[in-house]
DNA sequence: GATGAATGAGTTTTCATTCAT
DNA sequence: AATGAATGAAAACTCATTCAT
């Protein structure tokens, strides 16, 4: 009996402090959103959650350390979207698989509006450790999407284009369209219809089709 | 004599007083570029200028106020290079135009590196003044562009697109390249062919023309 | 039964209490001497001990009371050691009963020596309580000396001298060995050869007998 | 003239700078010598001198720096009186020298009584810093007087002891005499007997002379 | 005008103690 | 009795701005 309730009382326990976490670590994203990393203070946090200064470090090391877990985990959620591009048989073709990612990371970082708005903006120079894990993202980033586009050349999907340069342009229009959907406080927006348009785009250009004959 | 050498004084004082605030602009553009708005204190533009404390506040209000003045500086600068497109007999052509414009937006901002970091990454969120001239200054371009591309469009030169699209990602990619450009630490980089890159990139897309059929 | 059986649980309570409170005290005791007072946080003491936090404050007030506590524990078993010089008749001679004293006071300081330690470098100036029971001790020991060494100039063994300053002279050098011993991190240290040491320095001084004349 | 008043205005400027520094040690050392390092905040400094918050760093680093600071002036200002025994022709006696330097000892701890306290009961264990400054003072005066003893002993004026025994027994008289005279609040001391006294001890011991035999 | 010493509000972080479970 | 999460007062330190000289 008391090796049960002992359990069942840890257990409560250890759920009530996973709560708390999340309680503060979704409280410090809306304060980070709102006012970005500078100007969220500790105070702002412990407010905005309702608890005492000193829980605050019981469950977080820092400032710092708080906003690099969210960081991280929106780094890690974005890359679980981002998935090579197959051409297995049967695989979906190139063009849809590309569509698909960039659909979900639009989605994903619209779904984490406010912790995208520091990532996309205010991230770069915070930190050693902020910058380095950014900067190795969107390296991460960049190869996936030139790798995708030579494989596309490959299969002569894809016409002759240097794919360092083809692969910052689409990184630049993904990074443009997250920015103006998070500023944009429109709280329902038609993602996939953008997907599709920044692909479009991306993959037709301007140009007419016979406008260069 | 006197008259004379009093504005003799005078003048001499103003031209000196001129010619100190610019270098205070100068040195303040350097510490910003070097360490963010942040981690820039007036400390560091002291010793980078080599004036004294009190000085400084002889010249510029706050620290916010010389960081919306270099702002509102790199801001006009580009603005005169942003020009719209004209279709008056004798112009050169639209494309052209479009190419133009985007090399002297890239070379303005390789030019002025340090400030371009933070327009591009870390003033969003300083301040309410600098939010809304930033806001301002990306809606003129995003305007300026969709015009430009509206204008294509009527002339037949480029396809059925919705300009506000088209518009979003051109500037991103744009803004991607100078990111790029800035993080490097090329000294010389070449400008002009980049500009056609991303032009190249934008006017004809990844396909082949002879894929889509 | 009941009776008999709630007799037996008080008493077997009461023996963990008591049990565990010295367990605390031993773990506290531990601490304090490695990290002084000012460095020893109740965390550390717990984490010692295996204890919950509130587990502390049920068995001692504060962290300045178990302190106090084994202050006073180890003041106690040093005056156990200091008992008046005897002169009835089949007693020991003076002089070996102030080797007695000397040697029992080193032995207990050295078997305490993160007390020791405490009390020696540290106590002083913590607490207004810690600071008079110290002052307090420190004059009986002084007050004892000294009457050894008065009694030892009656009974004409101890030379002319300000009994005062032979008193303060005498605990300076036991006080000094007891650092050297507790700072050097010897477990194994001829306690009953320093006693003598120091005891022989003292009655005889540096100069050599025939030296004075 | 405008050198020379420069170089006036910079002179005074100095002076007040070198003035302020010196109150704010002062300041400094009363409150720790009446709250210990522990017990001093910067705030009492800061009151005690009568300037702001920021003043105190603008002259130190932190509560640390200022206190060895003043640390390391009361161990310069100690080792300046110990100087090693000189027997060459003409010197004072040996006994003599070691009564001065007794005497400049104790002289100059009474004079800096509130930093002298904190040195001999409080300092160790405070700082990595501070522990190894106050070991590496007390190995050079336990090397000092250890050679001072061993040179006697050439001089045939010491008997045969351990010259370790010795000069620990008599570093711990002059600390505990120390301790007490700072403990003291006496203005004026007769350090001079003291040092006499003292060194009369240490140099003849408890027993009468003829008590050995 | 120039200087730089002085200011003090504001920020992060620590840790002894309390109290609901 | 035991637990350990929560508390919040208190402390060190920063830095944009002011002001007497």
């Amino acid at each position: 009996m008391a090796d049960e309730s002992l359990d069942g009382r840890t257990l409560r326990a250890t759920r009530k402090r996973q709560h708390r976490r999340q309680a503060i670590l979704t409280g410090a994203l809306k304060v980070f959103g709102e006012k970005g990393y500078h100007g969220a203070h500790i105070s702002d946090i412990i407010d905005e959650v309702g608890i005492a200064r000193g829980t605050f470090y019981l469950y977080f090391e820092s400032k710092n350390a708080i906003f690099l877990e969210l960081l991280d985990g929106l780094l890690a959620e974005l890359r679980r979207h981002i998935v090579g591009v197959s051409t297995a048989e049967g695989a979906p073709p190139v063009v849809a698989q590309l569509a698909g990612t960039v659909r979900e990371v639009l989605r994903t970082m619209v779904q984490n509006r406010m912790l995208s708005t520091i990532i996309i903006r205010e991230a770069v120079g915070l930190d050693a450790e902020v910058d380095s894990r950014l900067r190795a993202f969107y390296a991460e980033l960049l190869h996936y999407i030139r790798d995708a586009v030579a494989e596309g050349q490959r299969l002569s999907l894809i016409r002759e284009l240097d794919t360092e340069v083809a692969a910052m342009c689409i990184l630049g229009t993904i990074k443009q369209f997250v920015e103006q959907l998070v500023m944009m406080d429109v709280q329902e927006v038609d993602v996939d219809r953008m997907a599709l348009s920044v692909l479009d785009f991306n993959l037709r250009g301007l140009l007419r089709r016979d406008a260069e004959s």
